[in-house]
DNA sequence: GTGATATAGGACTGAAATGGTTCTCTTTTA
DNA sequence: TAAAAGAGAACCATTTCAGTCCTATATCAC
């Protein structure tokens, strides 16, 4: 339903991994895309992106590498995702003016940006280091439902 | 950042002029495209699916048109992007075995049906007669994160 | 210093998904 | 019986995505 690119799901799969090391562990992109059994030029290509957006801290050079720019529970699943997937324009008609035949006429537009809102939220609250967890299922059910950020609404 | 297509969003539209008027009103493809300022076409494609879903009822031949198949406060965002984006394979490789070269050794994959299913239950809160409020932005900011009758839920 | 290693950054390409159209068939009302 | 309207499937152009490649720059080791 709801679409989450490749390199994406790559991008977090590839943090997941060094968040299960000792802080600071580096690894270049060859061996990082030999463990996750992935393209070196695409796992390449996501870590620099990753390194663009302040995710990761690049070291050039012989024995360079990549490591954490931040701590794992200081990262969420929603700033890898807008490293990954660019300025979030969540909505084509988002992108702007002109392109929308209906701009003024359609009142659905700023409940979008509501909706946007509300998974963004969502997705801000989890972060990286819950992603290491083994098997997330073990948390406690509220947190699947609710969620810190919004839940069923009255019934208008 | 997430991407909703093009047709979610005049899925949504559609649905929500319907929701505006009073219960059981009908249109046709034609007129409906005619308000929403879309081709016709691609409105008669969205109406079909929609109400291949059941969130529609069509009414065929001459006079025909389609109507609401349920009441507005009962048709939730998630159930719509569900209709039009169909079964919701998040990830790539949810698709099928084989496809992932590292299922096995991948320990971000329960996760992310975990990170799903958080998004999936956000949109479920959000209700086709919520989207017809003029300006949501009008309702009181608690709302947007906790909401007046459910709780927020801890954190982690 | 020089060479090897590794990232930075951008251009390019094949494949897949999207958005939109068109055509034929069936149903229903006048 | 004819016209109106939906059902359903096939089709095509465009865009996006995933992945590759090439050149430039930085850093370490000798």
């Amino acid at each position: 339903m709801i679409r989450m690119t490749k390199l994406t799901d790559y991008g977090i799969m590839l943090l997941t991994h060094f968040a299960r090391q000792p802080d600071g562990s580096m690894y270049n992109a060859r061996d990082l895309a030999a463990a996750a059994g992935l393209p070196v030029p695409t796992v390449g290509k996501i870590l620099k992106m990753l390194a663009r957006e302040d995710l990761l801290i690049s070291h050039r050079g012989s024995k360079g590498g990549y490591s954490l720019a931040r701590q794992p529970h200081e990262i969420s699943v929603a700033e890898i995702i807008g490293a990954l997937e660019g300025p979030v324009g969540l909505t084509e008609c988002s992108a702007g003016p002109g392109t929308c035949d209906q701009e003024s006429r359609c009142p659905t537009r700023s409940n979008w940006n509501r909706i946007n809102r509300v998974v963004l939220e969502a997705l801000k609250g989890i972060t990286l280091s819950e992603m290491t967890t083994e098997d997330l299922r073990a948390l406690p059910a509220a947190r699947l439902r609710g969620g810190p950020e919004r839940q069923p609404a009255q019934k208008s």
